[in-house]
Formats: structure tokens, C-alpha cells, sequence
DNA sequence: TTGAAAGCGCTAACAT
DNA sequence: ATGTTAGCGCTTTCAA
């Protein structure tokens, strides 16, 4: 069933039934009465319209381009399902899919993107592929960043207070009498983790401290990263402190911890970045630095909508850079024993 | 730059551009040379053909529709990641959207794949949707079932031992010396949960011994859940073990008894169904039955693949219902202190 | 107010 | 072996 049998069926033409469909029979000034006649048939036999022939027609796909770190990770996989619910009401669809911060895959999902033609795109992108996500934006996609952010492209981002929430857990170590506080972290260049880095070396070095910084080359193997830590925690056992800035490293930290035979909170303080049931459960539970996902995820997608819909109209307004706040669930890990 | 394009810039016709993209070129005896002329050219130029017009031609869109209860849970985006693997390595693009279980929702979505022209789905699909799934497999839409099945519907699934797994926990926990084992799930008819719960009854009920059960109804605020398994253990204090059915009963769970101030192991034992790294760490670290995430959607999408690529040949071949088997993850939560 | 027709980019039947 | 052309279903310009 087609436009053009609609047409047919009614004895008109597909044009007229093209602007109702559309919206436009009161611009277009056609009867009332011809319309409630099409409106009626359309839904007799529950027409609908082909997406791709319009997608064809018009340019718009009413697919969004979602791309994660790892839709498996439990913070994107929250932030996916926020979004989808948000894009869904508005009529758009998802695309998903992961770069394991891998710079090749994330071209070719960025290729993926502009061929398959969505309307707009919602990344957390990994470092190295500013000039092809500029050439993207510069085609005219727009592009929301999330969780991270890369410094030379202008375009809509939100991002939690890295560096403000590491250094607030940091001093709260350090005035709950913690005097060697080590950070354990991953190798990355990425705006977030250098955020997180460098609140922690700032709140150390203020107070004369040393730093003990452990940069984790990621793998995604657990066993290796264990070992990393493990490794770490044995070459530095004057600490009577660590903060994991993510969640991969809190919840393998705590594997180490056990493997070594370390006990949280009497032989160490923790703090974790990301929250999480099992900081909650674990005993002693452990101090957390939350993110707020759904305000994350609902901020992405209405910047995103919002320059989807201000196409119709003007071009560009000023972009938007969205810092939202963590929140520090204190728990006992982070507490004297 | 559009196939018309490259044919005029060449000085042939579009049919031979075609031919030669499509793999054609030596079906339809065009030199040899000319197709390096034409394949030279199009790595030169960068042309990709334009999916959308492909699609609205051939009725294929190389985009497999994935129907999730939820996407935010662990074991779906899981699955959604290994799918994701697979079915990028093999050309095509996933929709995905999350059901809750929600029957009018799920039948949005299976209109949405039947709109958009998806080429085939795969579905964890909620009870009462049967005849809308029928119509979409008649039309013609391979559809695949992971995580429960329908079982009025003659299509391919992958599903585990659900039953045969919580039948064996059960027998595991009399073997061991308890009594009273209750069982809590989540009121559901879909199969995996009456196959558990089967599972549990049938184990119980061959040793003469009286079932407890609890059946929660489904609610995304999670102190209502642990709320409804308060109420569950309090009136039931002669319980000595619980049976979880499923990762949200067990965390929950957890947070219940450490509400109520019951030890694990020490005043009852705990067998949950699905794992986690919650479960690993807890202490005492809880015994649980792992699903093989990767097996459950490697099936799933081969399953898919294999029927999208069959339809070139011949019609249908018989369906697949796969069985695989979770493995019990045996820790100190099940065993007598 | 409504209709005819072009064209989005592609594939494939048919013609040469 | 290569070209011409119809048509997938829709939107929109232009004409009536």
C-alpha cells in the first residue's frame, strides 16, 4: 500500500495526499472535507508511510548515531537506555555501537554514520579522530559529545566535574588524616581521565605530598589489569590510601585487594570513581563518586534534538558545554578504622 | 557523487557502474579491464554507494532490529555487545529498543522493524505479543528468540537449561543439609521463569519438602522490590537457604537481608541465578549460575545470519532451538558455615 | 484547491 | 559486452 494507491483508491492525486500526510492540507488550503476523507481511509488501512522512500526523498533518516566505549559497559549501557527512551518519543531511532576507544573502528563508524545518512550523532569519542569528526560537523551532522570531550572541535558537549571531584575526594583523604594516597588510573589522553588525573596531582602537590600514580594500559583481559594493580600495590606498600578513577579499575582494585589478602578501610582507604551495587553491598562499603547518568544522557539528547529541530529555522547558535556535577556517596572505605 | 556520476565521468552507463560494485562484472562479461577502469576510479573518488537508495530499491536495508528488555541491564547489553561484534563484521547495522516487558511497547517496536524494513530481528520478546510476531515471521522477517521463547511461535531461539539449572541448585542445597529452601522471582509467564521455578518445585516437591515462594511483581523502583522480599523473610523465618531467580532478585536480595541484618551463610544460604562481579566479591562470595553470555548471542546472531543469507537460495529449513547450558559458579554462600 | 511530473540514487529487465 | 530505461515510494515545484 502506497501513497500513490491511497491516491488512486480516492481518486485524487498523490500530491494532495502527500500534504496531508504532511500537515500541510490547511496551507495548501485543501477542504476540511477532502481531508477528513483521506485521514479516514488512512487509517481504514492503517497506512503508513515508507521511511526509506522518504529518507530518500528528503535527506532525513530519523536515526540518531550512538556511539559508546562499550555498550556493555554498565555506565554507557544506562546512558543508551536513557537516550533511547528520549529518542523514541521524538520519533527517532538508534544506531549504536562500541569503539573500545579504538581509533580505526571509530572512523569507520564515523564513515558508517555520514553513509547511512543519520540525522545527528551522540559520541563519546576516543582522542585521535578530531579531523574526521570535523569534516562530519563540517558536512553538516550534528554532533553531541558525552562523558569526554575533545578540546579543538566547537560542537554541544556534557561532561561531569572531573576535576573538582577527584580533587574534593582527594583533600577529604588527606584531611581525614591519610598521609600516602595513591591513584590508580588508566593510560589515556582522553579529556575525562586527564580531568580526574590532574585533580588528584593537584590536591596531592598542594600539600607537599608525592604523588603515586599507577597508569594502567587498558585491557580487556581483567586478569591483566589485576595483575597491574597487584604489582602496583605490592611495589608501594607504604599506602594507606587509593582512589580508582573508574569503574573497571574500582572493581578490579577490590580483586586485587582480596587476591593480596588487603583489607579495605583497615589496611587501606578507597575511594572509587562511578558507583555502583557493589560498593554499596561490599563490606566495608565503599565510598563512591556518582554520576548523575540520566541527567548525562537527557542533556546529550535534548542538545542533540534541539539542533535537529533548529535546522527548520536559523542555522547556528552558540554551542553549548555542559558540566554537571558528581556526587560523593561516603560510605566507610574512605573512613578511619 | 552518485552512481550516474561515475558512469558519466567514465563515459558508460550506470548499469555497467552497477553491475561491476555488485560483483557482476564477470557474470555479465564486461572486460577486465574496464572493471579496473571503474574500480580504480572508485577508490580515486572514494565513492560508497548510497545505502538509502539501495534500500528503497532492493527492500534490503542491512539493519537487524534487537529487542532487549532492557538495555541498562547487564546481561542484555552483554549480549547487545557480542552481537554487536558480529553482525558489524558481517555488514549489517542494529536498531535496538527496550521492552520492559511492556506488551504494547514491544508491539510499537515490531511495527517500527516491520516500517523501517528491517531484515530480520532478534527478540527476547514478553508474553502476549504472539500473534503480532506471527505476522511479522509470515510476512517474511526472520526472527530469532534469545533468553525465552514463545512457545506458539515455530521460529529459532537460543535459551538455557533453565530448568534442569535451578533443579540441580535446589538438589545441591538439600544435599548439603538445608531444610527450608525458599525460591524469588518475579511474577512472569514467560518461559526461562517458569522454567526455573519449575525447576525449584519440581526439586522440592520430589523430596516431600514445602515450597516457599515468593513472586515479586516486576517494579523499576528497586525499594519496592526489596521491600517485597523483607516482607517475604519476615513472615518466613524459618527459611535456611534462598534460590534468586534472576540478577535483580539477587541484588536486591542482598540489600534486603543486609537491611534485615541477616548473614549470608551464616543464617541462610544463597544461590543466585546469573553472576556478577557482586557476587564474586560479597562476603561471603555468593554461589551462582552463570549464563554463557557469549555462546547465548554468538547462537543468536549465526542463527540470524544464516537464515538473512539462506534466502537467496532455497525457503525455509527446519528451525533451530538451541539449549545451552549455564555453569554453577560454586562459592561459600551455599555451603554449611 | 488539486494534479502532473520530476527526481532522490539505485538495480535489473530488456534491448542492442 | 554495454546501454536504455522503468520503477522502488516519496516530496515538491510548477501548472492548471
Amino acid at each position: 500500500m502506497s501513497i500513490g494507491d491511497i491516491a488512486n483508491q480516492l481518486n485524487i492525486s498523490k500530491t494532495t495526499v502527500s500534504f496531508i500526510l504532511n500537515n500541510r492540507a490547511q496551507e495548501m488550503r485543501i477542504s476540511e472535507q477532502l481531508v477528513k476523507r483521506v485521514e479516514q481511509f488512512i487509517k481504514e488501512v492503517d497506512y503508513k508511510p515508507n521511511p526509506i522512500a522518504q529518507s530518500l526523498r528528503t535527506g532525513k533518516t530519523k536515526i540518531i548515531g550512538l556511539m559508546v566505549e562499550n555498550i556493555a559497559d554498565p555506565f554507557f549501557s544506562a546512558i543508551a537506555r536513557h537516550i533511547e527512551n528520549k529518542a523514541y518519543k521524538s520519533g527517532y531511532k538508534i544506531i549504536y555501537c562500541s569503539t573500545d576507544n579504538d581509533r580505526d573502528k571509530t572512523i569507520e563508524f564515523l564513515d558508517m554514520f555520514k553513509d547511512r545518512n543519520v540525522d545527528g550523532c551522540i559520541i563519546a569519542p576516543p582522542a585521535g579522530v578530531e579531523s574526521e569528526i570535523q569534516s562530519l560537523i563540517n558536512a553538516g551532522m550534528p554532533v553531541v559529545f558525552f562523558d569526554r570531550h575533545l578540546p579543538e572541535i566547537e560542537t554541544d558537549f556534557v561532561e561531569v566535574n572531573n576535576y573538582e571531584s577527584i580533587q574534593k575526594a582527594t583533600n577529604m583523604l588527606i584531611k581525614n588524616g591519610y598521609q600516602q594516597i595513591g591513584f590508580i588510573t588508566f593510560a589515556s589522553s582522553q579529556s575525562q581521565m586527564m580531568g580526574r588525573l590532574e585533580g588528584y596531582l593537584t590536591a596531592v602537590k598542594a600539600t607537599g605530598r608525592q604523588p603515586y600514580l599507577l597508569e594502567i594500559q587498558f585491557n580487556p583481559d581483567e586478569k591483566v589489569m589485576i595483575q597491574a594493580i597487584k604489582g602496583f600495590l605490592k611495589s608501594h606498600p607504604q599506602l594507606d590510601a587509593v582512589i580508582f578513577s573508574a569503574i573497571q579499575a574500582g572493581t578490579n582494585g577490590l580483586k586485587a585487594f582480596q587476591q593480596l589478602g588487603l583489607r579495605v578501610q583497615t589496611d587501606i582507604a578507597v575511594i572509587a570513581f562511578d558507583d555502583c551495587d557493589l560498593f554499596e553491598l561490599y563490606a566495608p562499603s565503599i565510598t563512591a563518586i556518582s554520576q548523575p547518568i540520566e541527567q548525562i544522557a537527557e542533556s546529550a539528547i535534548d542538545l542533540l534534538l534541539k539542533r535537529l529541530n533548529q535546522h527548520k529555522k536559523t542555522k547556528t547558535t552558540a554551542h553549548k558545554k555542559m558540566i554537571v556535577k558528581t556526587t560523593m556517596q561516603l560510605r566507610n572505605s574512605s573512613i578511619r578504622h
